[in-house]
DNA sequence: ATGAAAGCGCTAACAG
DNA sequence: CTGTTAGCGCTTTCAT
């Protein structure tokens, strides 16, 4: 049978206003009239009931976090950050993932609307004006991260991938290599997709090494990595190293090219981005891009919860961007 | 400003309790009205409040996920399977990790209670006995993944993790193999660690393979892999293959193998256990068990979700057990 | 087919 | 310091 806070009330021979003092110390009540709920409390093992706090006080403290894809270990890793940051604010957090198609990402965030959630962590392209809309129209605070929005009012955490690119480009130069291609993201990410591209583009320029042949374009994953780097080999002459948009594709160009008897990286260099857990493990280790995921999460998180408590409109600065690190391993250098 | 059921109800001329019909299709209601009353939910773009319906129906549909870890692939692959299943059923996901600490199992399923969840998947050890208790106590149709309860109502989506470890072990003898090392799970893990073991060595014994000095002990990881196989390396004769208890351990003993510069397969071969998707990817890509995560996540919530609407009490088997298949690449055949 | 009213469990004025 | 009371927004008898 349900046990509530009317029970314990009469249990221990006060009001609910009193029981509900007691457990939200939202007012003074008398040590002897505590004790006595207390134990009452103790001894019937209540636990107050969330959902009418929620009804009565309009806040969940629940947080609605939209993502692309559970599977993929980068967004696991913004995960990561985000939950114990939370559970230590006391919010609980509602995952959703949309597998990148727009009309499921607006339906989720209608569904966490009706759930009630104090706020929304979104990490996805900033999508079509539909879906801009019903960001502005949310109603409650959201934080995005690694992408940016048209809506102004909110924060953005992310890293300056221009910058990133650009040093793992120079990286490249560096090292002596001339013929540098580059497996990049694909056409229909506007944001990360473009912004490394062109990075490496206005490096390699100036320098003379700039070559559209060089480039093949395709997504985030092992699978495209494969068989971008395959597209790649068959235009001679090869290139001496890879720029990969992020690690799983630098992964799976590697394995082409060690698939194909290329020594790496003597023969062909490859640099990743993002700095996945596989990256240190790879045989050969992947040279990459650092991207702090679970400190995004938690930045993010924290943000997000400052706008709740104290209801700043996106107050400070609206972008927040975190450090990135070139990480050097056996893929490019012996 | 908020607009509610009330609000509509006055803007089509109805009372609160027709809008509530027509939400929710739950009596007739006439033709006429139930266009007006759709069109003013149209027209002002009203969203139901769950929680006040929760609260209403003591339903909230929302289900509960505890799982050790968020950041490992293994578990951001369960939860993949789950998701969709639940999305369709119109459920939503509260997700809770506890870093393996048993002390936050029992916080988190507190929290999920009073969040009202409307049941609960676990994916943990089974933990000590005050958790056994607040898992009997939790009121709620409970499914647990990948490992066993005490708690008799309780039902299990596993594999055969003894038949899945016999025939990767076989599999390295019939190879030719006569020493067989093992990189065992964690002694704390009283079943799959276990388990795996056991069959390792039930295969083994019988031939006069079996060997203690071959078999070190650690965390499901790559650096307890890594270490693992440092150790094994400093006992000389080294094993001709080497079974790990988890695909991590896997590469991480592979790639010390070929740091140290042993040529993989043919000085040492490999295998590993789960099939994460670096398996595949890696250099060269490693043989393991594959586990069915999706699966075991789909069939978790589907489990669920007919204990919560028909609210059968582990009705039919309670063990369900997935099938493993050995896939078989580079790590150990040319 | 529709409306009035009670109630889900909790919090928050308002009195005292 | 404590109790009374009126909601929070929705569903659901029970009448009509």
């Amino acid at each position: 049978m349900k046990i509530t806070i009317k029970e314990i009330a009469e249990l221990a021979g006060v009001s609910k206003a009193t029981v509900s003092r007691v457990l939200n110390n939202s007012k003074p009540v008398s040590d002897d009239v505590r004790q006595r709920v207390l134990e009452v409390i103790e001894n019937t093992n209540f636990k107050p009931n969330a959902v009418a706090r929620s009804l009565s006080l309009s806040k969940t403290h629940l947080i609605g976090m939209i993502l692309p894809d559970l599977a993929n270990p980068v967004f696991s890793r913004i995960i990561s950050g985000i939950e114990s940051y939370l559970r230590a604010h006391d919010y609980s957090l509602l995952i959703t993932a949309t597998d990148f198609d727009v009309e499921m990402k607006i339906r989720h965030i209608n569904i966490l609307k009706e759930k009630g959630v104090d706020g929304l962590i979104l990490v996805t392209d900033h999508g079509d004006e539909a879906f801009q809309k019903e960001l502005a129209n949310f109603g409650k605070p959201v934080v995005m991260i690694g992408t940016e929005s048209s809506v102004e009012s909110i924060p953005v955490v992310q890293i300056d991938n221009y910058k990133a690119a650009s040093e793992a480009t120079q990286y490249l130069v560096d090292l002596g290599h001339k013929r540098i291609g580059m497996i990049r993201g694909p056409l229909s990410d506007p944001y990360a997709g473009k912004m490394r591209f062109d990075a490496y583009k206005s490096v390699l320029e100036p320098l003379g090494l700039f070559c559209p042949e060089r480039v093949v374009e395709g997504w985030y994953s092992f699978d495209e990595g494969y068989s971008g780097m395959t597209a790649l080999i068959k235009r001679s002459p090869i290139p001496t190293a890879v720029f990969c948009s992020s690690d799983l594709m630098a992964i799976g160009a590697m394995k082409c090219a060690l698939d194909q008897g290329y020594q790496v990286p003597d023969e062909i260099a490859f640099i990743g981005f993002d700095d996945v857990q596989i990256a240190k493990m790879y045989n050969p280790a992947l040279t990459t891009v650092r991207q702090p995921f679970e400190e995004k999460g938690r930045i993010a998180i924290h943000r997000l919860i400052d706008m709740i408590e104290h209801k700043q409109k996106t107050p400070q600065d609206r972008f927040i961007t975190l450090s990135h690190r070139l990480i050097i391993r056996q893929s490019t250098e012996k």
